[in-house]
DNA sequence: CTCCGCAGTGAATACGATTTCTCAGGAATT
DNA sequence: AATTCCTGAGAAATCGTATTCACTGCGGAG
């Protein structure tokens, strides 16, 4: 039934099986007459090119990839990394792209996936997300040469392309924000702290503190899983302080919620006697109680572009700049008053 | 560099190209000898064999497609899916296969993508979700011989290859519960009315009302979209009525959340007031204040069962029975009392 | 009138792997 | 010793498409 190939096509219109793929790429050294007669016959019968054929032939796949790091919980949970696939699954198919999604449980299946991935050459280019400061991945990438981008690293290496929120400033907008209201004792709730996305944050965080003549204290900075549950261990350890916080900074909703939660408990009122600020701007902000202020990260413009850019080099295109940054936003909702 | 062949390890094997492959393939017709010089050449080079060309050749890409439905909507809020896919990747991956993720904002695309995926082999099976009573999906498919697996439909044709959880039950479970709590006026709150999941939890209440002697009043059923906003705006029809409900059942847990908001904003106390209960059993759950009871799908189960059976279509073995249904399980907590 | 160039087409080949066919050479059988 | 059988490995075909190369007419220039 669907076993139809351009030869069979060739056959009935009485062409050669070059003829209907110079037709079917709009190659302009076809004549007039020969192309609606191929036409006709491919309309008729429906024929459309078999992909797998043309990935061997032209050497790409037209597949994007993009590898979920400690699954399932991440993707289950958080999401930035559903909102992140829908955009660019959107763009690529822009393109005539798809986005193949893959997933690792513990940085050991990544390493073997990515590698995979690479080798087989089953994906034409790869979107990087939850880059670390010292990225293997980088350097492997780099040295083979393979098309990829960075999406959400605020310092890479030169001439990596790269497409970040602007995480410095967001850390900076938001506590700037709280000590706009009048708070002085801030603290920062970071995620894995390997990751730059937490240590930028924390960068903007302190930068604000120094600009309003707050002084640092490190007891008001802890790190933690991401995860309700890590936003809630590392709120009770804040409020084992002689000092508790009067507002918190959270790396991201999760964190923030989990941190609100812990607050609540020890009937600590929101926001009158603390204030909780996010980020992401995930839905989860408008769903809790009270609702929470969060810095929104353009999660559709940051996909669009990476994935814009991913496919720019895989197809040869200039990428300038290489590194890009998307400024954030910050939506103020309850949680601060 | 990356750019090794199976010829290329031949050469340097010392044999011919035909040899190499079946090593890579575990042919036992091979000499020893020669299986430990080729495997030498092998992984000194860390070769590893060209997916494309594979595909090609057997006309098989170790692909599976899942396409999203009412993207990007669908995809970032509902944590249904993200979950889903998590769990079906990791069984994917078990097998050797990958997924490739596509997304359609209309019901046009959507036929679209799966014409596409379909006529350009890009996937070997599908894996189709929100399937509809009268789904046209499933006649092209068949028609077809293309592989596929339903996944959440409740009265699939005979014959197809299907995978749910057991919505009529999970309908019952909800309601029951909610009589056995002393409930008489029960409202149900359902997403869009063609869906079949939409209307076998349907089957589920109105059997448990009759069961308890229980009238059946219409009134109390109402349909929205599957969003927040679709919950809010149904609990305000609901909240019109002259006996308002004492409790409700949601179709999902977003509209759940969503209806409670709506509720909380007219200053009715959960759950003395008024009782909710929705589905899935989503981490939204654990986060809204107060908690939400809720009838937990199975989604690890029912993704592995899915996978594993598409699979098993795609290389040709049975898959008996044809129609397989995943027990749900009823998670108590605050929304209830 | 001859030759060149060019548009338009078909034949042939490449892409990288798997699989079938074929055959050499050693073991086993008579 | 001659024939058959079997094992193992090479040569070649194949998957469906894109592209290079070579050829055919035909028109215009010299």
């Amino acid at each position: 039934m669907a076993d139809i190939k351009q030869s069979e096509i060739a056959r009935l219109a009485g062409v050669s099986q070059a003829t209907v793929s110079r037709v079917l790429n709009n190659d302009p050294q076809v004549n007039e007459e020969m192309r609606r007669r191929v036409l006709a016959v491919v309309e008729m019968l429906g024929y459309v090119p078999d992909a797998r054929a043309q990935s061997l032939r032209a050497q790409r796949t037209r597949l994007l990839g993009l590898v979920i790091h400690r699954a399932p919980h991440a993707l289950a949970y958080d999401p930035f990394f559903s909102a992140l696939m829908a955009s660019i699954i959107e763009e690529a198919g822009r393109h005539g792209y798809h986005l193949c999604v893959d997933a690792a449980r513990t940085p050991r299946s990544q390493r073997a996936i990515y590698e995979e991935l690479l080798r087989t050459r089953r994906v034409d280019g790869l979107i990087l997300v939850e880059s670390e400061t010292r990225d293997q991945r980088i350097v492997r990438l780099t040295e083979q040469g393979f098309p990829f981008v960075l999406l959400g690293r605020y310092d890479p290496p030169d001439a990596i392309c790269s497409v970040d929120n602007d995480n410095v400033g967001a850390g900076f907008m938001a506590t700037e924000f709280l000590i706009r209201k009048g708070h002085r004792r801030i603290a920062y709730i970071g995620g894995a702290s390997g990751l730059t996305v937490t240590r930028d944050r924390l960068q903007g965080y302190r930068h604000a503190l120094e600009q309003h003549g707050i002084a640092y204290d490190p007891h008001y900075v802890v790190f933690t899983e991401s995860s309700l549950l890590g936003g809630q261990r590392a709120m009770e350890d804040l409020l084992q302080l002689p000092q508790p916080p009067t507002a918190v900074v959270a790396m991201d909703d999760l964190i923030a919620v989990g941190a609100m939660r812990t607050a609540q408990g020890h009937g600590i009122r929101i926001p009158d006697e603390m204030a909780f600020i996010g980020f992401n701007d995930t839905p989860l902000c408008e769903m809790v109680e009270p609702t929470l202020t969060s810095v929104a990260i353009d999660i559709p413009t940051l996909a669009r572009v990476a994935t814009e850019r991913l496919i720019a080099l895989i197809e040869g295109r200039p990428v300038e700049p290489r590194r890009l940054i998307v400024p954030a936003q910050l939506r103020e909702r309850e949680s601060t008053g």
